[in-house]
DNA sequence: GATGAATGAGTGTTCATTCAT
DNA sequence: CATGAATGAACACTCATTCAT
């Protein structure tokens, strides 16, 4: 009933409500009822503050994306190594952050990126975030490697959190992220190394000492 | 009209009518009606062919699958190498074949995913593709990796392939083929290069010696 | 697949099956295409003997109507006193036959009265059963009782008997017939007796000594 | 036009067009469609109301279930004498209420009985209308009868009842009410009759004084 | 005689959206 | 702010019927 700052409570009430619809039935079968059920408001409330469910939905996908650049965000701020590799190692973990492998969130990836293929609007706010990993990634390889070295690292490496999620999330057992991240690194490890020694293809071992610093790099984009 | 053995031609033209549906407007859009006008047939005959949508549905994705493994199949017997390198070259380029990487399939592989975290007969569906792909890979790096790396490069070659093909379909432009695959090879380069130097600190080492075998391996399922 | 004399043949099968599927299902879900399967014939075929579902439903009664004259014709040929009130008793008993007071007939039955309110076909086969019993039983009241007393007995018999049947059929337990059938005698006889007290108002009294010629009673009609 | 508190004026609404439309075009044919386009309001409402069509069915059966139990309770307070026979008679005028031999009244009742053969929901429904006209009769012959006798009389009585307005209902006449009603009285009368002179069968004459009583006893249940 | 492919109108139901209260 | 009554189009699905074979 209090009239001020209602709204960013009952937005955030309703974006919750909306994860856990499309976590229980999935997207298709979410309805604006449902949500209003689930977020304990009436069906009504929801073009108030969302206009119309195309609105609500949006506005979820931009939390989501929000919590992973927050995953990343925050490791990188703890890091105190500013290394390329632990710039990487945060941008990596950050993708498999716990916000981003659990049901609600992953059901909800997957039912925006088949949306996103005839939504222009989704289409664009995934882009957006393809991109700000490619380019986190990038920037960071660059930081170790000739710009075509980097350029294709970061495709790779961006392919393969995605791919390793993807894959996770489809599997339907329980998320294993310590797995996804050792591929993950192994596979960064397996780039950076063709910086060290451009006569081999070994990964450089002596520079890797667990460092971490606070490097960039959002989460899936 | 009605004439006798209509059945698998019928089924193909539905099939075909639900791709293209499903590239026009969505997966979420494409009604029975809709697929039916493209089919040019009326509404009722789905229910005659399919019982349901959810069976248009799941026989449109295990044509798709279908069209998969032929692809990898069809590559497999041109094979006159029987590396394991040649076979996973042929797994990876299977994957990428025309077959998959253009829109309506894009579009369709998506909606399937999201929906297979609903639908219990798809998720079925869903993971017997995805292990395919992965034991394809596996069986044949573990021709030239000890057991545990074969499996870590198989789960990583795997993620890689879909997260390649991932971006490239959510991309919106043309998929690049030629780049993933390379990517691809890539990856697969690296880790077959585990089995040469065993002194590395790498595992798995002497038992790889280049042999080759002929194996198998049918591509994302 | 015999030319002559198929007709009598899938006419009866049509109908048993007709009744099969309106055990199973009800009138209201008993469509051509389930009571077809049951008979182990094409769709098709139905229209081929009966032009339409009407017909078939009207067959199917007539048919169910028949069996219950039947049961009460049956009965009466193996009579060998000729009283009024053996002859009740056989209408009575006929309306309780076996052929009645099943699953099938029971659910025919209420969902044929439910159709003739709409029906005028039917309906007027209705009438007809409804009119014959009424009338077999004045017949045979008017016999021993003055007119108008045998005309509201044969009402409340009919009556009585349409009612216990009723009650029954909708007991969704196994029908009692014993107990119905006792119930009935002991109306017959009740109105019967009015016959003994000549000095009543009421006429027709002595002149029925038992005797009287073989009548008729079809059930339910 | 939405208002507050309208649920109960809509289900009646929605419950009287629902017999409108039973009565003019049989249960069979009764669409949401129609029902709500009698009842002047959109498709839609009826599951707002009622979750489904069985709800808005099982409502209206309710509805006229409460009709006859209240035309009995109406009577059964107006009684002043508290005899048995008062109180039968009550049940019996109460089963042939105007609001029971009605067209849509009628219609609605056969529709139902031949429906409660295949729903469960309507089955029980209807079996405790059933009891209710025995058990209500039963108590009623249990003050003057044995309890054996009281039963067979209850039984009797509630099938001639059920068969009076059921022979009723199917003529397509108007329902004859007084004809109905002296039938049902004269058994009744038979019945108590039992109980004066154990020693004869005859019915008790002069003690049927047109007494009327304050009784109790709810039709039909 | 018999099949089953094909139709297309009709069904109950769901749902995002609007808006008077 | 918030409700929930109300709409009406859209949906998947059913079905009696027709008819070429």
């Amino acid at each position: 009933m209090p009239k001020v700052g209602m709204q960013p409570i009952r937005r955030q009430q309703l974006i919750e409500a909306t994860l856990q619809a499309v976590d229980q039935v999935g997207m298709g079968d979410a309805s604006i009822a449902l949500i209003a059920r689930l977020a304990g408001v009436s069906n009504g409330i929801i073009s108030h503050y969302f206009k119309d469910k195309n609105g609500l939905i949006a506005a979820t996908m931009r939390y989501i994306m929000s919590m992973l650049n927050e995953g990343v965000a925050a490791r990188r701020q703890a890091l105190q190594d500013d290394s390329p590799r632990a710039h990487l190692r945060v941008i990596i973990e950050g993708n498999f952050d716990a916000s981003q492998v659990n049901g609600p969130a992953m059901k909800t990836w997957l039912a925006f990126w088949a949306s996103s293929m005839h939504q222009p609007s989704l289409h664009r706010l995934q882009r957006i975030n393809d991109h700000r990993l490619y380019s986190n990634l990038c920037s960071q390889f660059r930081r170790a490697l000739p710009l075509d070295q980097a350029r294709v690292a970061a495709r790779g490496l961006a392919a393969l959190i995605d791919g390793l999620w993807l894959r996770g999330a489809l599997s339907g057992d329980a998320f294993d992220t310590e797995q996804a991240i050792r591929i993950a690194y192994e596979y960064m490890e397996l780039q950076l190394a063709k910086q060290q020694r451009p006569d081999t293809h070994e990964p450089a071992p002596e520079d890797m000492r667990g460092t971490i610093a606070h490097s960039a790099g959002a989460p899936r984009d």
